[in-house]
DNA sequence: GCGCAGGTAGAGT
DNA sequence: ACTCTACCTGCG
């Protein structure tokens, strides 16, 4: 059990947060977003979480202002630190917001304790296949079902069951369509096939980490079903690209509302950073 | 019943 | 280069 103390930091916001697709309460019958009960906004009685990263799994608690994650010393300096980006202060983010930018503070002060999570690339190439045109709800239970049938099934020391997310090999033999079964309809295809080019080495997943952020969304864009929203999302979430913008529905009615110019060029650098404000924004208080 | 949910490929101007 | 549409599925 590892205990942090942690300015920047807040488990429920985390949670709350798109791109953990696969994290949720652990209690049965909890809302598995808190941000949709608007009233609980001090102490949330649901506030432990399992996480399921790749084939990891952590459960983690907020304790006021403290998180606590339950697992090893090691484990977390090795693996989960890095993965919760804990070993950078987001306040530097949010200082470099312009003051006079009311819009971009207010979100960014109504997102304060959201981090970017590194995580898996091949994990992230999927789920973002699946969230195109999707809703939240059925995007996650899409994954875990693919997990459920396709993944390795995992026993923590504690005798918690849980299901690793399938390798590229166990989905790269099947039909175009079985994953229809998992409920990802039209997007099975396009799940089906980047595994088989994963799996058949024509897609180079350790090759794509070492290239330069528009070299990795170009690449990510040769697989089919890929485009220029999911490839953000994947330099984004899983290649740590902050200059990755990705620009959905939400986004677009945000940039139209707040920033009829565009996007201020200057926050170039960091800009995906501010997207993820600009994003939770638009799901807990509308466009 | 119809439009939409964290888009994209492919066809048609 | 742009605009339009089909695509699975479930929920309001």
């Amino acid at each position: 059990m590892t205990e942090r103390k942690l300015s920047h930091f807040s488990l429920g916001q985390i949670c709350r947060s798109g791109q953990c697709f696969r994290m949720g309460p652990l209690m049965p019958g909890q809302p598995p977003n808190p941000a949709s009960a608007e009233s609980a906004e001090e102490e949330q009685p649901w506030s432990r979480y399992r996480i399921i990263a790749g084939s990891r799994y952590l459960e983690a608690e907020q304790q006021g202002e403290n998180c606590v994650f339950y697992c090893e010393e090691s484990e977390f300096d090795d693996f989960w630190k890095g993965y919760f980006h804990l070993d950078k202060d987001y306040g530097e983010y949010i200082r470099q917001i312009c003051p006079e930018d009311s819009y971009l503070v207010q979100a960014a002060a109504a997102g304060y304790g959201i981090r970017i999570l590194h995580q898996d690339l091949w994990e992230m190439i999927v789920s973002f296949l699946i969230s195109q045109q999707n809703n939240i709800v059925r995007i996650r239970r899409c994954i875990e079902n693919l997990c459920e049938r396709y993944g390795e099934t995992r026993c923590t020391d504690t005798g918690v069951i849980y299901h690793a997310f399938p390798v590229p090999e166990a989905l790269a033999g099947l039909k175009e369509d079985a994953l229809m079964a998992c409920n990802l309809g039209y997007r099975s295809k396009y799940v089906v096939r980047a595994a088989r080019n994963v799996a058949e080495g024509i897609f180079d997943l350790s090759g794509v980490c070492s290239l330069s952020y528009e070299d990795a969304r170009q690449e990510l864009m040769k697989l089919y079903g890929v485009g220029e929203k999911v490839a953000d999302c994947i330099c984004l979430f899983a290649l740590r690209h902050f200059q990755a913008f990705p620009v959905d529905t939400h986004i677009r009615q945000a940039l139209l509302k707040h920033y009829p110019d565009g996007f201020p060029g200057r926050y170039r650098n960091i800009q995906g950073v501010l997207q993820q404000y600009i994003f939770y924004d638009t799901l807990w208080n509308g466009c």
